[in-house]
DNA sequence: CGGGCATGCAAATCT
DNA sequence: GATTTGCATGCCCGG
């Protein structure tokens, strides 16, 4: 006995393809028309804090935005993904189709660089059992929300940054949506070592320091790319992924921040074959081939 | 009607 | 007792 109540209060959030494994828009788009809240409101709209740390100002280079990052998938929050518990509920289809196959439900450490700041973030992603599907989440996000500030109909989204092999996640707040439309890109992007930040490890938060001060006298402009990458999303070539881009050598706790540390062979057919459920319908390759 | 997913809630674990 | 974990329930949308 358990859910019993009502839930999904407004826009519904994430995922939204049409079948064919590409994302046309990786956050499902809120629906204007959909009900009011429905069941208890757990906490009153908090005011939008605005300060230095503000999301929509990064702390890579600028062009980073632009050629070097891949989106992977992009999740509007829901109240359950900021309440106390830490956990983020991912759309499955791109879960399934660009995060690391999850051997087992418990799955494994997920380690996203920062968008804002660079800083490493660690995060556990995994799986739930649902009726025969799964319910893929990440875990221990509880500081990364703290500390953006993020609440309900705020984004999160997660990147691949190619070049150097590495996620990359950043957040968005709920008023910066843009519905201009963007240039599209029809080819893979690739962000250079030579932009990406020295890597650096921080599994804890730190408080936010200074570094945004300087972030924002460097990026200025940053919320404008922001949304461009949103909005540019349906046409980001995500489908390109292969799977070997996200192939996990080291099993259950490797750093997939940092996935090219190693030298380790990789057996790829063993991977197919995880989970005598064989449910797995991982992963998703486009139809129409790759773009490039 | 099937499936995704928001969230309720019981069980497990922690303090 | 508080918190975390893991799953069940059922709303809602797309096919």
């Amino acid at each position: 006995m358990a859910g019993i109540s009502k839930r999904r209060t407004s826009p519904a959030s994430t995922s939204s393809s049409s079948g064919d494994g590409i994302p046309r828009r990786i956050t499902r788009k809120p629906r204007s028309v959909r009900r009011g809240p429905r069941g208890p409101a757990r906490r009153p709209p908090a005011p939008r804090p605005v300060h230095a740390l503000d999301l929509n100002t990064a702390a890579l280079d600028p062009d980073h935005y632009a050629t070097g990052l891949r989106v992977l998938l992009q999740k509007e929050l829901r109240n359950s993904d900021v309440n106390q518990l830490g956990r983020i509920v991912l759309p499955k289809k791109e879960a399934e189709s660009y995060l690391p196959i999850l051997l087992s439900k418990d799955g494994k450490s997920l380690c996203m660089y920062d968008l804002l700041n660079a800083r490493l973030w660690t995060f556990k992603y995994r799986y739930w059992p649902n009726n025969k599907s799964r319910m893929y989440v990440l875990e221990n996000t509880g500081d990364y929300i703290k500390a953006h500030e993020l609440q309900q109909g705020d984004f999160i989204v997660i990147y691949k940054d190619d070049g150097n092999d590495r996620f990359v996640i950043g957040a968005k707040k709920a008023g910066y949506e843009q519905t201009a439309t963007v240039p599209q890109i029809h080819e893979h992007m690739h962000i250079t070592a030579a932009t990406l930040p020295a890597p650096q490890v921080f599994h804890d938060y730190a408080a936010p320091v200074a570094p945004e001060a300087d972030m924002l006298a460097l990026v200025p402009q940053a919320d404008e790319i922001f949304d461009g990458i949103l909005n540019s999303l349906p046409e980001i070539p995500v489908a390109n992924v292969r799977y070997s881009d996200f192939f996990d050598p080291f099993g259950d706790s490797m750093d997939m921040a940092n996935p090219l540390g190693s030298n380790h062979s990789v057996n790829l057919a063993t991977h197919f074959h995880d989970e005598k459920a064989g449910s797995s319908s991982f992963p998703y390759y486009p139809k129409s081939g790759p773009l490039m």
